[in-house]
DNA sequence: GAATTGCGAATTGTTGACAATCTATATTTT
DNA sequence: AAAATATAGATTGTCAACAATTCGCAATTC
């Protein structure tokens, strides 16, 4: 009954509500944003369907949805590689990022509610604490909840999706080097900056101190390196 | 050696460029966008196989990629839907447009040159002839032509590509329906408005603009009627 | 007459096989 | 010895076939 060669997640017979090929989609994601495999290297077709106990098939439609959403680059009679994602490419996905997270702020201003509020508030003070103590790996996961709090809050599950995507395809840029370079105690005053004109219920203000503040993460990060693998992470 | 069941765009042997389910990619795609084939609409596998003159393999992946982009949805073992966008979704998908065709203008503020300037100008002169005659067929693709000009100046290609899907994305909103509900009068003075924010290469002003301009078009839309299949098209 | 049950046809999901292409190594040629 | 060529192995692209599920419609039941 139980000889998968690979543990897929939740007992797979079980999961078919969603088809194969999207089940392999979620594990080669994991496989993609998870690291252990960075970018440019090769996705190899049977490889991977052995590893997950399916035929070929699957993994190749879990390619093409893979490419569809930037994650995967695909070379005829080549193959899958992992998107390479250059300078350039992720000066452009902070500008559209800098857009969508300043517009889920703008958003955000028009509709939040006190108990919002109060966990953003909440995880100011959090990030204040540890930013104290230089506690950088305590810093991060704070960071990424109350941009998400923010993303997730502001009632536009597209922009949502939209802006997870853009985030998943930065981390592909500064994939390996997670080291940072410092300057987390500014951006937790803009942070700060935001929160306040949410509290204000100002639309504009809003948009215009997310917008710099992924602006400014984006020098933060640029200045460190040139080019992939060697980059800081605080936004 | 020619028997095409369907005539695949430019001689298919020499397309080998791009693999053949990208090819049938932008096939389903044309015929989606093309509104011959309506929201909710089954798009059957053997069928689209058989019409471009490949086994069911090639359809299939072409499927995931149309549904990672949100063109097409998959239900199991029901197969693929041409995606169904309510009015709850449109607006969503307005308010991300918005605030990525507000970032467009902004980033365009800050290194427009004459040349885009002009062409601008002269499509806004342009929209306001055929305006003055209220020919709705003319102005459309001016309109189109406008924002798209803008949006391929920014030099930001990966918000191009997401702009441009969101424009896919509503295009399959508005299906079918074309008729026209008037105010684009109104239209062409917020286009004016972004104009005169690039010309004074004010970023912040470019952007609140087109933001508002967006949000405007929403409002005509919407107001027209609920769902699909009864809308204008003025942005 | 409305709802349910039970086929048969059609459609989807997945696989294994075959052809075409690419990669890497070994051989030949200069 | 270096470059070019040939050859074997591996990988991708495509297909056709089979199993599983769903759909349409008739027959049956209540």
């Amino acid at each position: 009954m139980n000889s998968n060669p690979d543990p897929l997640p939740s007992e797979l017979e079980v999961l078919r509500s969603s088809s194969m090929s999207q089940v392999i989609y979620k594990e080669i994601e994991k496989i993609i944003l998870g690291g252990t495999l960075g970018p440019g290297e090769k996705l190899n077709e049977k490889a991977l369907a052995e590893r997950f106990g399916v035929s070929r098939g699957p993994v190749r439609e879990a390619f093409q949805a893979l490419h569809a959403r930037g994650l995967v680059e695909m070379i005829p009679n080549r193959g899958a590689f992992i998107q390479r994602i250059t300078k350039h490419d992720a000066v452009e996905i902070y500008d559209v990022r800098a857009g969508v997270f300043g517009t889920a702020c703008r958003l955000l201003a028009e509709r939040i509610d006190n108990a919002t509020l109060a966990d953003l508030n909440a995880l100011l003070a959090q990030m204040d604490a540890v930013a104290a103590k230089r506690d950088l790996d305590a810093y991060y996961p704070l960071n990424i909840e109350f941009h998400s709090t923010i993303v997730n809050s502001c009632g536009n599950a597209t922009l949502a999706n939209i802006y997870f995507d853009l985030v998943g395809r930065l981390h592909l840029f500064r994939a390996r080097g997670l080291v940072h370079g410092g300057g987390f105690e500014s951006s937790n005053a803009e942070h700060r900056a935001i929160v306040e004109a949410l509290d204000d219920r100002d639309p504009q203000a809003a948009f215009e101190a997310a917008y710099m503040h992924v602006q400014r993460g984006k020098q933060r990060v640029m200045v460190s390196g040139d080019g992939p693998q060697s980059n800081t992470s605080t936004t």
